[in-house]
DNA sequence: AAAAATAAGGGGGTATTTCCCCTTTTAAAA
DNA sequence: TTTTAAAAGGGGAAATACCCCCTTATTTTT
């Protein structure tokens, strides 16, 4: 069987040559190039023939970094799975890079027989998080409201249905009440949550996971 | 040591039955009590001395359901944990769950080593979810839009200043245009994203990264 | 050079949102 | 059992958003 071909993309040299040795020692891999930065990868992939299969990517990098390249990748070779290596394992680093397309995500302190598991389950399954990501992303959904305000049930529907690109008319119904109770909802979150029109509401919903985008 | 103490809720007398032998089982835990549905937690809760440490806890039930008798410990029991036990993988499920402060989440079809490994897990740890829960969620993340329309440098602009809470207007003054003209790039964008509000714009803009959160 | 897309601006109208101030009903506290 | 607070509903008005159809330059394409 052929082996899959990697890049890995590290803007510490000592530490992506270490990573060349590790993956080259896999029979299953293959690396095909070793990359300092986001920029490099736009140029390789853009100018090569030759295409990885999975992207081992660094996330804080200079010029162009991990989050922005996985965006151009998913714009320009969405074939190409991106496993984000770093050693963020912040809830914000995690989500952008989520969204931006990255198909896994793990933390560099991990055992190289992990690495190698996780490389075999992105390529065949499509995906891969280590436990501490998936542990840091599920426990900040319950962290998240306790900020200060706490919101009532029925003032997180309205939230919810506020999101959802409906009326005040047609939340009304949705919630058996009339649109002037609705209105009363709303005044209430504004001051509460301290925004000046639907937009922070929706915006509070999305930061504080209260919908999930 | 002592055994740490366990509720189990499921309507379903067979399955909470074949539970209850099964954890008992399990030197390290003691069933305290088997209830039928969340309605009969509260009822325990509010009335019995021996609080168990963590209250295994089906979802779909008459009466009270998993998620609302999650929701009541929250607020009068912080203490007591609660390990979701259920057949539902779908997204919205698991999220209410957890916001309603479940620390834990379980598919009903688990080996019995991992329901004892759960049950330690959060006791010791206070967390504990299974790797299909936790995929359906992160994968939900992505799965959003892969709506690969290119935005002009221009409409960029513009959608960035409507997710900053601008009218119109003010947008206007901003990008140096009449009012018209940024009617013009509201309609053109509404089509080209296929949304209906300014918020179906903030929700794409998100989505996209257009802004961060 | 003609045709077509792009960018900028507008008229006029309806629907929705936002704001402020008010009453009634229901549930919780004193 | 009063008293209070919370939840539900409302009137009226101004601002804003949304919609459809239109004109005029300026590029781009053919």
């Amino acid at each position: 069987m052929n082996p899959i071909n990697i890049i890995i993309v590290d803007d510490h040299l000592l530490f992506s040559q270490a990573l060349n040795g590790l993956v080259s020692n896999f029979d299953e891999f293959n690396v095909l190039k070793v990359l300092n930065n986001g920029k490099e990868v736009i140029d390789y992939i853009s100018n090569n023939n030759q295409q990885p299969e999975i992207i081992l990517m660094d996330i804080q990098m200079p010029i162009v970094n991990g989050i922005e390249a996985t965006n151009w990748l998913k714009n320009n070779a969405p074939d190409i799975k991106v496993l984000a290596l770093s050693m963020e394992c912040d809830e914000v680093t995690i989500l952008k890079m989520l969204r931006a397309g990255a198909k896994g995500y793990l933390l560099k302190d991990i055992h190289p027989n992990i690495l190698r598991h996780a490389l075999k389950e992105v390529y065949s399954n499509g995906f891969y998080y280590t436990e501490n990501v998936t542990n840091t992303l599920l426990n900040s959904i319950q962290n998240a409201a306790p900020n200060n305000v706490s919101l009532k049930d029925r003032e997180l529907e309205f939230l919810k249905l506020t999101v959802s690109e409906r009326t005040y008319k047609e939340i009304a119904e949705v919630m058996c009440l009339s649109p002037k109770t609705i209105e009363n909802y709303r005044e209430a979150l504004f001051e509460k949550l301290e925004v000046k029109t639907r937009i922070g509401l929706v915006l509070y919903a999305i930061k504080e996971k209260i919908v999930i985008l």
